[in-house]
RNA sequence: GGGGUGGUAGUUAAGUUGGUUAUAACGCUGCCCUGUCACGGCAGAGGCCGCGGGUUCGAGUCCCGUCCACCCCGCCA
């Protein structure tokens, strides 16, 4: 028996290489044994190939064999099929290998999840998560992924960006998520914490005259999961020197076309910009999803005199809202279906939901008794609804109002198949609050992050620590959304010490306290420091909406469970005793020891 | 930390008001089959009904607890 050197992969062969000596490897992907004649089809991840093993040759016995997953390398000769048994479904449907030798390279168990199933539970997909990479959605997910990278690198690259790495043993970043921390065997009591994003490590490289930094950068953040969240994930994070708002949106407008036009096919056209505040008013969030409309409606001025308390009392009081949104010819929805509504909007912290049913005819609606007929027409019109409509209302603290509101519009649009999935919808939203108020530690903290710079209309306010005025302030900030989701993040950063100062002055954060955890950072500053901004993408999520999922553990490799848990390699699991020690961390109780 | 949904052959699901031997499809095993590509036919094996406790003459089914997976809130600058 002659040597096997694989000659094609399982997706090349067409009808022009009728007649060739071939010699395929790949997977078993199904057998179908007619008695006197075998078909397999084989599988990489270039495609399937059917091979067919016929009565007059010895391979025959050894496809007798073969079973799904089987890993073997076959030699034949390629044969055009005839025109009755042409399979236009297969990339290789023209033609098929007549094998003449047949070797199997590794036998295969039974798997435990049948491959060609796209029903099978997350758990034990993520198990045996090398088998379920095997499927051709996870192999596509991941070429998707790998081109988005490659033409991420191609366009900054022509741009003069530098591609530059940076530590993954670092400090713990200041006023962040939760740090995964990492013992220091050399220093013992000390620890190095897995970068939440590379954000210091950038500006240092603009302070050092990078000019345009970026970086597929791995961050870490010791969080609860979500759908779009793990634990660790991928920033394509970039900085650029010398710039302001204009020159950072301007930069990644042109990447966000470039990539759609090359990956997705899609003009994106020139992205829209709406400030925070109109964001939060229009749609409740801000990051919306605006392959739809129904936008709120603000009717609190209009409740200010209105019998109904519930609406008078929230109209007049400070920091309250009234919201609602037309929903078009739904007012035939029914009682249960509005019930499940209300369950909607307490996700929000809403306490109810109001709604007014204009329909023909008939007017409804369970506060019908504090509002005559006209007047509920005049407040379905006024919200912009007509005759058919339902208005749905909720009355609170403003925040909890959008909040409520917001979910409700997103439920109602999947729900009513509003939203256009034909084109991605993307947005920028600009001028968010430079400060949030934490009532629980009483003090102000950074919406974004203590570097980032505020409008110059605001900085007398900061520099003079106008505190009374630090709601109004609004930063240099921006998030880049496509289809609900915030993509990417960013703003121009604080290149003036004097203005550093005043942000952790307002922060409540203590010069001596600030020089402990970035003292380094802060000295740079004095050594000449540029003008600078960036942006943070997350590239999982951009992945996500290329792949069309909403999983982001579709489009990561090997990702993790919703409890941080790696399935497959059963991570994390205790250590042993000796590792511990020579950690200097016994004080710890080790989980070998617990009971 | 809180809420929701789910956990029944290898897989995906059905399982009525608690009541004989817990079903089906796919997969798996064996036999048959020379043109299939969701191949077909015949036969067969395969179940601590997530785990622990309780109610009951009797629990997959009811109750309590717990674990796991997914989704949401909190959290994620």
């Amino acid at each position: 028996m002659s040597e096997y050197k694989r000659s094609h992969n399982c997706g090349d062969l067409n009808a022009k290489d009728d007649g060739q000596e071939v010699c395929l490897m790949g997977w078993v992907d199904t057998r179908r044994d007619h008695g006197g004649l075998i078909f397999v089809d084989l599988r990489d991840r270039y495609g399937l190939t059917q091979i067919v093993f016929n009565p007059n040759q010895d391979s025959l016995h050894v496809a007798k064999d073969l079973r799904s997953e089987y890993v073997v390398a076959i030699k034949g000769q390629v044969r055009k099929r005839p025109d009755a048994m042409v399979n236009k479904k297969m990339q290789t449907g023209e033609i098929e290998v007549e094998a003449s030798e047949c070797k199997i390279l590794s036998a295969a168990k039974t798997p435990p999840f049948q491959l060609d199933d796209d029903n099978v539970t997350e758990a034990l997909r993520l198990k045996y998560r090398y088998l379920d990479l095997r499927r051709p959605k996870m192999q596509k997910n991941l070429q998707v992924r790998h081109l988005l990278t490659n033409h991420i690198r191609q366009f900054l690259n022509t741009q003069d960006f530098l591609e530059i790495e940076t530590p993954i043993l670092y400090k713990s970043t200041p006023e962040g998520a939760r740090d995964y921390l990492v013992p220091s065997r050399v220093h013992p009591g000390s620890f190095y914490a897995l970068p939440q994003s590379p954000q210091t490590l950038k500006q240092l490289l603009m302070i050092s005259g990078y000019d345009k930094y970026y970086q597929i950068a791995r961050c870490f953040r010791d969080e609860d999961l979500r759908a779009e969240r793990q634990p660790e994930f991928t920033q394509l994070d970039l900085e650029m020197s010398f710039v302001d708002i204009e020159e950072v949106k301007e930069l990644n407008q042109r990447l966000v076309s470039y990539l759609w036009k090359e990956l997705r096919g899609q003009d994106v056209g020139t992205i829209p910009t709406i400030t925070y505040d109109e964001a939060m008013n229009r749609y409740g969030n801000d990051k919306p999803d605006l392959r739809f409309g129904m936008e709120l409606q603000d009717i609190t001025d209009m409740m200010k005199s209105s019998s109904f308390k519930v609406f008078s009392d929230v109209a007049n009081r400070e920091g309250g809202a009234i919201k609602g949104l037309i929903c078009p010819n739904a007012s035939d929805f029914s009682r249960g279906k509005i019930d499940k509504l209300m369950n909607v909007v307490k996700k929000g912290g809403a306490k109810g939901l109001v709604w007014l049913k204009w329909e023909k005819d008939k007017i409804s609606s369970p506060v019908s008794k504090f509002f005559d007929d006209a007047s509920i027409k005049d407040i379905i019109t006024k919200m912009g609804g007509k005759e058919g409509d339902i208005a749905f209302i909720v009355a609170d603290d403003w925040g909890i109002t959008c909040a409520s509101m917001a979910a409700l519009r997103l439920h109602l649009g999947e729900e009513l198949n509003l939203i256009d999935t034909s084109k991605d919808a993307f947005t920028w939203v600009t001028d968010f609050p430079l400060f949030d108020y934490d009532p629980n530690e009483k003090r102000w903290i950074a919406m974004h992050h203590p570097f980032t710079a505020v409008k110059e209309e605001f900085l007398e306010d900061m520099l003079n620590d106008r505190e009374e005025n630090f709601p109004n302030l609004r930063a240099k900030a921006y998030d880049l959304v496509c289809n609900g989701y915030e993509i990417a993040g960013g703003s121009i950063r604080i290149h003036q010490n004097e203005v550093q100062a005043a942000m952790f002055r307002a922060l409540r954060i203590s010069e001596e306290e600030a020089k402990q955890r970035f003292g380094f950072f802060l000295e740079a500053l004095h050594y000449g420091t540029p003008p600078h901004g960036g942006i943070a993408w997350g590239l999982d999520r951009v992945a996500m909406i290329l792949c069309d999922t909403d999983a982001i553990r579709d489009v990561i490799a090997f990702p993790k469970t919703a409890k941080a848990y790696d399935a497959m390699s059963e991570s994390p699991a205790p250590v042993d005793r000796a590792q511990l020690l020579e950690l200097g961390i016994t004080t710890l109780k080790s989980q070998t020891n617990k009971t």
